[in-house]
RNA sequence: GCCCAGAUAGCUCAGUCGGCAGAGCAUUUCACUCGUAAUGAAAAGGUCGAGAGUUCGAUUCUCUCUCUGGGCUCCA
């Protein structure tokens, strides 16, 4: 069966004329043809040959047999398991970069991962030359024969003497090498010790650790430096797509030089390949920007520039529903409400320090006769003022304001991406200021309302990420670190969340959590934060009077739930996909009319139904029914109503739901009851 | 900010090898009055993103800018 291509849970990986173990710390043990699980056993033992990930043959099935029947479970890898995936997306990527070398000669090559559903290769081609569209074809055409060569993939050790040697043309992966030969000598260091370092580790993923570097030829003219593991050969590929072609920093230093990346996808099937085109197509029909022209709820006018937005009276619609819920429950919450101006004198920001730190982040100054203004670019420090505008107590603590404050970032040209990354935006913005002792209870509290207030818009699924200390670039004592720090993880703790420590990825003013949510279609977005900040107080000398009669300084506490509400808008867009609940939908209601002489009816019964608070709107008899029908259901509106000679005469609907089905003869007060308790229902926290 | 690709009617797009700009949907009007996803006819709708250059002539070619999309980087 060799070279026969089996895939789709069949053997995929299938070496010659040895046996390859891959072991779960990412090594690969190579045995001679013939091996058994005996020979395997005792040079690495019989637990790690159990749990070994992957192992390549060269096509005798006795061998394999053999092992089996010993009783060492060897997985054999398949096309379509994860680490099989991910060995043909890596082998894809290899097969692109020797396509590339045949027909871009001079091309240099630096690093092809296998990522999430794909892969990449970045090249640098000569006299700058960039690829694009017809180049990308031509690349795929090319890759397509080298696969249909049936090129096997060989593996070889190497000195790193030799490996510069071979690769004397190809300065990137010299680079490579050079660092492997460092870290060689280094002590291992663990992924959550903060000296770690993800790029040592990328290069370390390419190359073998311990004085030898592995490559893989599969025709005379092409090797690269990989760790491997690989297919045994390239006629086990074929079901990819090149997608795009891309800028990209050589190892991501913006001051570095920019290389030419090209994506693709690659899976172990042809209905696999289609199925995650078929996804990719599902996922452009929720984009928020097309569902926003599309449901009339927002534009970007190119009249305002980048990053702004205008809000259409239904978007507008949705978004007040968002922010009067959000009101509500921060009212019973125990926040109280403040306003703060757009704009602020310079020397607030001199005070804040955001001026030292983030200039560039902001909007330029405006001078005036008494000073220089900004935007502001963040609500702390002018709430931090109210704060400060009289002697506090510890009896008013914790102090917690909340506003929805809208904030400017000039974020740079490149980075905008419709709502979810915009220049204008308004945050659902709390500052809590309490004493050490509360730290606890609120953090725990405040988790508890981030994610009822989640849920009631739809969330079910989240994970947390805990950012701890840098202590590279951090202001406040180890003490203050710790206890805030610990007061973050008991909480995720006692809620059982899920959650990922990063390391150091803390601001430099405190700890925080993030809550990343799932939407429908499995996507994953990082929407509230809550904050530790042991700077501002400091900076703005917050104080409180304590029990003891003496001078303390709070501790802040910064937090958003929705993070900002043009995001959360539209990630809920996308979320729904256009396709909001009743209680958040701007029209709830439409009812059309039959003919001309069910108009009367239809109009006295929407201004009843809008009398009970329901947002209802009439489409008359000017159209055909069936048109007016498909035109609301294009609206994605929840409730349809036809009214005709039966209604009229008996005071009922024609009732057609969106996503359900027709219903006659539905009695007027039956309707109107059954669509409050959905609303009632839809927002409730849970 | 960097790399690549774009910008034509409200929307989705076609087109002009440089010579008065096109369709469908939406809009308006007229006719039709219809029971659950597209009735028919007509009208109106455009400085072809902005500016400069080449040209007898530029929406088309060149350059700059603006904005958008995909990435990279960034998001204190």
């Amino acid at each position: 069966m060799t070279g026969s291509g089996r895939r789709g849970g069949r053997t995929l990986a299938v070496a010659m004329a040895e046996i390859n173990i891959f072991l779960p710390d990412g090594t690969q043990r190579s045995f001679a043809e013939g091996s058994t699980a005996t020979d395997v056993a005792a040079s690495i033992g019989r637990g790690l040959a159990k749990a070994a990930v992957a192992a390549e043959f060269d096509g005798h099935e006795a061998d394999l047999t053999s092992l089996l029947s010993d009783g060492s479970t060897v997985a054999i890898i398949t096309g379509d398991s994860e680490p099989g995936r991910h060995i043909l997306r890596h082998s894809t990527s290899h097969v692109m970069a020797q396509a590339v070398t045949q027909l871009f000669p001079g091309a240099k090559f630096s690093i092809g991962p296998a990522i999430v559903d794909g892969f990449y290769y970045d090249f640098e081609l000569p006299d700058g030359k960039t690829f694009n569209e017809d180049d990308l074809r031509a690349v795929e055409v090319r890759m397509r024969e080298i696969i249909k060569a049936d090129q096997p993939f060989v593996r070889s050790e190497m000195s790193i003497d030799e490996a510069l040697e071979l690769f004397h043309d190809q300065p990137y992966k010299q680079e490579i090498i050079e660092r492997v030969r460092a870290l060689a000598d280094a002590p291992v260091v663990s992924e959550d010790d903060p000296a770690f370092d993800d790029s040592v580790a990328d290069d370390a993923a390419e190359v073998e650790i311990g004085g030898t570097v592995s490559v893989y030829r599969n025709s005379a003219e092409f090797v690269d430096m990989c760790r491997g593991p690989h297919v045994p050969s390239t006629a086990r590929l074929g079901h990819f797509r090149l997608m795009k072609v891309a800028g990209a920093y050589w190892r991501g230093n913006e001051k570095g030089p920019m290389l030419q990346r090209i994506y693709g996808t690659a899976w172990d099937s042809k209905a696999a390949l289609d199925e995650h085109l078929h996804r990719l197509e599902e996922a452009e029909k929720r984009d928020h920007r097309k569902l926003a022209t599309e449901l009339d709820l927002l534009s970007f006018p190119l009249e305002l520039g980048g990053g702004l937005a205008v809000w259409h009276p239904k978007g507008a619609t949705i978004r007040k529903l968002m922010e009067d819920y959000s009101r509500d429950r921060h009212d019973n919450g125990g926040y109280q409400f403040v306003y703060t101006p757009h704009l602020a004198n310079g020397k607030l920001f001199e005070t804040s320090g955001h001026l030292a730190w983030y200039k560039d982040g902001m909007y330029p100054p405006m001078e005036m006769d008494n000073g220089t203004y900004y935007m502001k670019p963040m609500n702390c420090p002018m709430h931090c003022l109210i704060f400060r505008s009289r002697q506090r107590s510890y009896r008013e603590l914790p102090l917690r304001l909340f506003e929805l404050g809208t904030v400017y970032r000039y974020e740079r040209a490149g980075t905008l991406h419709g709502l979810m990354r915009i220049r204008g935006f308004t945050q659902d913005d709390s500052h809590i200021y309490c004493t050490e002792d509360q730290l606890q209870d609120e953090i725990a509290s405040l988790l508890d309302f981030v994610l009822s207030v989640l849920r009631a818009f739809g969330f079910t699924d989240f994970t947390a990420n805990l950012s701890t200390r840098d202590p590279k670039k951090s202001v406040g004592s180890d003490e203050i670190w710790d206890k805030a720090t610990e007061a973050l993880r008991v909480a995720l703790d006692r809620h059982g969340l899920a959650y990922k420590i990063k390391h150091g990825d803390a601001a430099f003013y405190g700890p925080k959590i993030d809550i990343d949510v799932r939407d429908a279609i499995g996507r994953s977005w990082q929407l509230s934060t809550i904050q530790c900040d042991f700077n501002l107080p400091e900076r703005f000398e917050l104080e409180y009077v304590g029990n003891d009669n003496a001078r303390h300084q709070p501790i802040m506490l910064h937090r958003a739930l929705f993070g900002s509400v043009e995001r959360f808008f539209g990630v809920l867009l996308e979320h729904f996909a256009g396709a909001f609940p009743a209680w958040l939908a701007p029209i709830q209601v439409r009812i059309l009319p039959v003919a001309t002489a069910h108009e009367e009816y239809a109009h006295v019964q929407a201004a009843a139904l809008r009398s009970q608070g329901f947002r209802v709107d009439v489409v008359d008899a000017n159209d055909q029914l069936g048109k007016r029908i498909r035109s609301a259901k294009l609206e994605k509106l929840p409730y349809v109503l036809v009214v005709g000679d039966d209604d009229v005469a008996n005071n009922s609907f024609g009732v057609n739901p969106r996503g359900g089905d027709v219903q006659r003869g539905v009695p007027v007060d039956d309707f109107a009851t059954q669509l409050a308790e959905e609303v009632a229902r839809g927002s409730v926290a849970v």
